[in-house]
DNA sequence: AAATAGTTCAACCGCTATGTC
DNA sequence: TGACATAGCGGTTGAACTATT
């Protein structure tokens, strides 16, 4: 649907719940609803000429009868050059669903890490598709686990069950990954996290190594996997997202500590804490891993 | 063919974070 | 340090569209 097609826009104003607050576009004069192709072609032209910002001067300067929250809304969510269109593939999907686990709904830091599409694309495809798809296979879209209270599972309108809960999924992030019988760690520059998990049974000590690289420095980081994303884009963000999904809040002191000490490049003690050690691998060494089932840490080290 | 129900998604809102003075 | 402006976020709305009865 382009909203340019659409005609009849109701002015909301009158139902403002809070009437003391007054929206940007009730200003008399000022347009509300779809943006007509002229205005599109105003405001495209415009942003290109002068660039981004200044959003509440924007209208005025280049003559639109909006207000600056809309033009901004209209050209970051569909005139952008770089806003993909059309359906969201496959990939696109698997990688929503595997942020959302970690991220819950924070729309903007998951369309950060899909190139090409909005905040609001994804809120969308999340609300109208993602989330049902996630019910209908009996798993909860909010904590993305299977329902556990049996009446949830709604059985369908022929009396037929659910379908079973999904499997955990593979892990689809491949990191490189070798087999030992030894847990001495090997340097990978610049920066080394390094993961034991126990295969087999209590008879047969048989290791998978996981070595993954993050590149970390004062001004950002980058995580590079073989599907050819890049996962993050600011320190500040990467902090934000490990702090606020860490499910051991009791310990977030440690886990600030051990986070400080892993981007500034330190050893870190694991064993004191690990559990906490254990989270913040689980985390950082792939968003797949879910923290029940994360690998035993056994060393977290700086190399140059 | 018409009525109704369900779905999609652009655009809105209120709120918060951040920057500037 | 506080006031104000601005940018950006997540939740919600509702017209348009599509499917079903």
């Amino acid at each position: 649907m382009t909203s340019s097609s659409s005609s009849g826009w109701k002015n909301r104003t009158s139902n403002n719940k809070n009437s003391s607050k007054t929206p940007c576009c009730t200003k008399v004069g000022l347009k509300r609803g779809p943006w007509t192709p002229e205005e599109d072609k105003i405001l495209s032209s415009y942003v290109q000429k002068q660039g981004e910002g200044r959003w509440r001067t924007l209208p005025t300067r280049a003559g639109l009868l909006r207000c600056g929250k809309s033009c901004r809304l209209r050209w970051m969510n569909y005139l952008r050059p770089s806003v993909k269109r059309g359906q969201i593939g496959e990939d696109e999907e698997d990688l929503i669903l595997r942020l959302h686990r970690l991220l819950g709904n924070r729309w903007s830091l998951i369309a950060g890490r899909i190139p090409g599409r909005t905040d609001n694309d994804i809120k969308n495809y999340w609300s109208t598709y993602l989330s049902k798809k996630l019910i209908s296979q009996g798993i909860d879209p909010r904590t993305h686990k299977p329902f556990m209270n049996p009446n949830l599972n709604n059985h369908d309108n022929q009396g037929r069950p659910p379908p079973p809960p999904a499997l955990a999924e593979p892990n689809s992030i491949p990191i490189f990954i070798h087999s030992s019988h030894d847990d001495s760690t090997t340097s990978i520059s610049p920066l080394e996290m390094s993961f034991n998990e126990v295969i087999g049974n209590d008879n047969r000590h048989e290791y998978i190594k996981g070595i993954t690289t993050l590149n970390a420095d004062q001004d950002g980081y980058n995580f590079e996997n073989s599907d050819g994303f890049i996962i993050g884009s600011s320190l500040r963000d990467l902090e934000q997202d490990l702090h606020h999904h860490t499910e051991f809040n009791t310990e977030d002191d440690v886990f600030a500590s051990y986070f400080n000490s892993f981007i500034n490049h330190e050893d870190v003690d694991v064993h004191q804490h690990p559990r906490t050690a254990k989270n913040l691998v689980a985390q950082l060494v792939d968003y797949t891993v879910p923290v029940d089932s994360s690998p035993d840490v056994t060393h977290i080290n700086a190399c140059n």
